[in-house]
DNA sequence: CCTGTCTGCCCC
DNA sequence: ATTCTGC
DNA sequence: GCAGAATGGGCAGACAGG
């Protein structure tokens, strides 16, 4: 069967139809119903520009965001040298790759003039949408749940296959591209694979440590809760690399926790779970605003890895050589763990049913400098990319005593009333007040009446509104 | 060199 | 990361 | 209760321009 090319004309016209229908059935119906017709070239550019990406996994970047979109409008339109005709869906895709593309001395300059060019050749409604694609703001309702809903229907496979697949190769449009050409048996193929990261399980918060081991089933495991960067593992053989929740690599930024662990962790293949903590030379957990200056960074990575040294914690363990546990119970997965990891890399855990020991191991993680804890249902499965309430997290509510040194007069219902409050903390070191925010929410009407009244007899002077 | 601006499926 | 909203 | 969309703060890299 022969399949006529989409120009991006057609693209909007899908995604204004999709945009304008509220039903989401209709819009799956509509999806699943272009994606039959895309030749296997337009299948993952479509995906691409459909949920504004441009980019998935690819260490690329598009280097155009707002300023670059605004200065390039403002030239307004300029004649095109020959008349062409309408642009395709995929020579659009191409040359926002291109875009991505340009580097180095006066690129911004040339990234604008191809974008520029661009704009030139689209309507003021593919204008539009293209805005909108560079910006990441499709928006029109056909987000990752929708598409994957699509793929499935357009290829009359069940959900859980196309969602399975997608969570193993944590790409939209090279899902669509396995599913729509390869069908069901395609889709079936994929497996979980060293050096390609998944989607983290993520948990839910708690309240306490009671509410959390109660709903964990009793009877749970109570890991500390590290203040870092959650990372999954993934060595074979000599090789090992480190990626970041989102799918990032972030092997470089962490050299040389690579390098130690590449003895720490005996398995031929394997992909573990954890989470990447700074540390001070005396032995204390440093927070995460410390830790992110190691990421991503390139200057001087050196010196500051030596100033800012790392540890690593594991908790969780989703594949070893050629098996994927993440059916497994969590028990099973910790026994594998424990027999493949050096102790001093595991992540500190109890198991325990008794609501005391648990409290007094959240108090000890506190008192050591780490965020809390994480209990977790010692059954339950590792289900990919997804909040679990088998996994709870407790930390301390963020409490901080503040000063109101400033607030404005209300509007409608408020008229009368102060109720936008400027905040302020009290420096110790500079003996002086420094503002940190503003709120004007939490209140009942009874108390905005009440603090009226106090700051008016605290009032030292006033401009304005204010 | 230094500094300011823009950007990022950034990290939390 | 948190918060809000519509389903 | 869930998923999606919107939001914030801070940080480093790349580039432009002096």
């Amino acid at each position: 069967m022969r399949k006529a090319f989409k120009s991006f004309k057609d693209f909007i016209e899908i995604c204004s139809r999709i945009e304008s229908t509220s039903s989401i059935l209709k819009k799956q119906e509509i999806l699943a119903g272009f994606l039959k017709t895309l030749s296997r070239d337009e299948i993952k550019p479509f995906i691409m520009l459909i949920s504004g990406k441009i980019f998935e996994k690819e260490e690329r970047e598009l280097g155009i965001g707002y300023r670059s979109v605004l200065s390039v409008l403002k030239r307004g339109k300029i004649r095109p040298l020959l008349e062409e005709g309408p642009i395709s869906m995929v020579d659009v895709y191409k040359r926002l790759v291109r875009i991505s593309e340009i580097k180095g001395e006066s690129s911004i300059a040339k990234k604008r003039m191809m974008l520029h060019g661009l704009y030139n050749m689209l309507s003021s409604e593919e204008r539009e949408y293209l805005t909108r694609i560079i910006f990441g703001e499709v928006r029109i309702g056909a987000s990752e749940g929708l598409i994957l809903k699509s793929i499935a229907e357009a290829i009359k496979a069940p959900l859980d296959e196309v969602k399975r697949a997608y969570l193993m190769i944590g790409d939209l449009g090279e899902t669509a591209e396995i599913a729509l050409i390869g069908g069901r048996n395609g889709l079936k193929r994929i497996k979980m694979k060293v050096f390609n990261p998944v989607k983290p399980m993520l948990a839910t918060q708690a309240r306490d440590v009671k509410e959390a081991l109660i709903s964990a089933g009793g009877r749970a495991a109570v890991e500390f809760k590290y203040d870092g960067a959650r990372v999954q593992v993934h060595v074979k053989d000599e090789v090992l690399r480190i990626y970041s929740r989102s799918l990032i690599d972030l092997t470089q930024s962490f050299f040389d926790l690579a390098d130690e662990l590449k003895g720490k962790i005996r398995a031929k293949e394997a992909i573990v779970d954890g989470e990447v903590v700074a540390f001070s030379e005396n032995g204390k957990p440093l927070p995460f605003q410390i830790l992110v200056r190691r990421i991503k960074r390139i200057r001087k990575l050196p010196e500051i890895a030596e100033r800012i040294p790392v540890r690593i914690f594991l908790f969780d363990v989703l594949y070893v050589d050629g098996k994927t546990l993440i059916d497994r119970p969590y028990m099973e997965r910790i026994r594998v763990l424990e027999s493949i990891a050096n102790p001093d890399i595991l992540a500190h855990r109890i198991i325990t049913s008794d609501l005391k020991k648990a409290e007094d191991f959240y108090e000890r993680a506190i008192k050591l400098g780490h965020e809390g804890v994480v209990v977790k249902n010692l059954l339950a499965p590792y289900i990919l990319g997804s909040r679990e309430r088998t996994w709870l997290k407790v930390k301390p509510a963020e409490t901080l005593d503040l000063v109101i040194v400033g607030a404005e007069w209300g509007h409608g219902r408020r008229k009368g009333w102060l109720s936008d409050y400027y905040l302020a903390v009290y420096d110790d070191e500079r003996d002086k007040l420094e503002i940190v925010g503003k709120t004007f929410k939490g209140l009942t009407d009874d108390e905005f009446r009440e603090i009226t009244r106090r700051l008016l007899s605290l009032k030292v002077a006033e401009e304005g509104n204010t």
